[in-house]
DNA sequence: AAGGACTCCAACCGCCGACAT
DNA sequence: GATGTCGGCGGTTGGAGTCCT
């Protein structure tokens, strides 16, 4: 039978099955599920359902629990180094997401993913590009720095975004940020190489400071492109421009 | 204020590989 | 080697919330 059984016995058969709960967990629920993980350790998803008494799936309670319960999933939105990350990564595997989220801690594969379609892919099509093509990306490096820039003022203090902005290190990898990565200077983005094994000079030096300020024209018809500001500011994480400002 | 359009994200689905029997 | 079970992954969808007219 079970394998990995837990020495609980309940029904496994179609009746069962068929009477499993769907759709959005209750708070009930998810105490149970937190308690007896709590209790068991995670692990060995649909005896563990059984156990536990939910009327779930093994696959459900997995879902649950590392999209939402765990404690070390972070709320809120992406922070801009993540959406930097996120783009170099995805244009290096593609739709890797868990591979992608590992690289993102506290970040689920479900949430790069939603972030991805609902986000990149808009202001993609939107720019009438390939968000994998060094194009995409630089033009996001460039509106960043020029964000960045335009936040520099002593007018532009931004208040602080709800967001951390922590857990990027670690020997995980991190993009530079305006504050440490000297974006006035010759710094290019060798920095952002992400993690020591994986180097790839190509990629990493796709961003370059040279690049940025000189993609061929391209950012020349920004205004055609989408960039008029509002557009880009909403669909890109404005309020961390104003934290990496205040890093400085 | 109402309701239609749009956005976002939690959850489900189907597939696949690993492993046990 | 065949079969069954499980966990993990990427794609998709339904619905709640928000925005717009």
């Amino acid at each position: 039978m079970d394998a990995h059984g837990r020495g609980c016995s309940f029904g496994t058969g179609r009746d069962e099955e068929e009477d499993m709960r769907r759709g959005p967990w209750t708070i009930e629920e998810d105490i149970i599920l937190v308690n007896y993980i709590a209790k068991h350790g995670e692990g060995r998803w649909n005896s563990l359902a059984r156990c536990a008494g939910l009327r779930r799936t093994g696959k459900s309670c997995r879902l649950r629990w590392l999209n939402y319960l765990r404690p070390d999933v972070r709320r809120g939105n992406i922070t801009l180094e993540e959406q930097l990350l996120i783009l170099e990564l995805h244009s290096r595997w593609g739709n890797r997401w868990s591979k992608i989220a590992q690289h993102l801690p506290g970040r689920t594969d479900n949430e790069i993913k939603n972030y991805w379609r609902t986000r990149v892919q808009k202001q993609a099509n939107h720019l009438k590009c390939d968000p994998n093509t060094k194009q995409f990306k630089d033009a996001m490096l460039h509106l960043w720095i020029r964000f960045w820039a335009a936040s520099a003022t002593p007018s532009g203090s931004h208040h602080n975004p709800t967001t951390t902005h922590q857990n990027l290190t670690d020997g995980q990898a991190c993009l530079p940020t305006p504050a440490h990565s000297n974006m006035g200077a010759t710094s290019d983005f060798r920095d952002s190489d992400l993690h020591g094994n994986e180097t790839n000079q190509q990629t990493a030096q796709v961003s370059s400071l040279e690049s940025m300020t000189s993609p061929s024209g391209y950012f020349n018809h920004e205004h055609n492109l989408g960039f008029g500001g509002d557009t880009w500011a909403s669909t890109w994480n404005m309020e961390e421009f104003g934290f990496a400002q205040q890093q400085q």
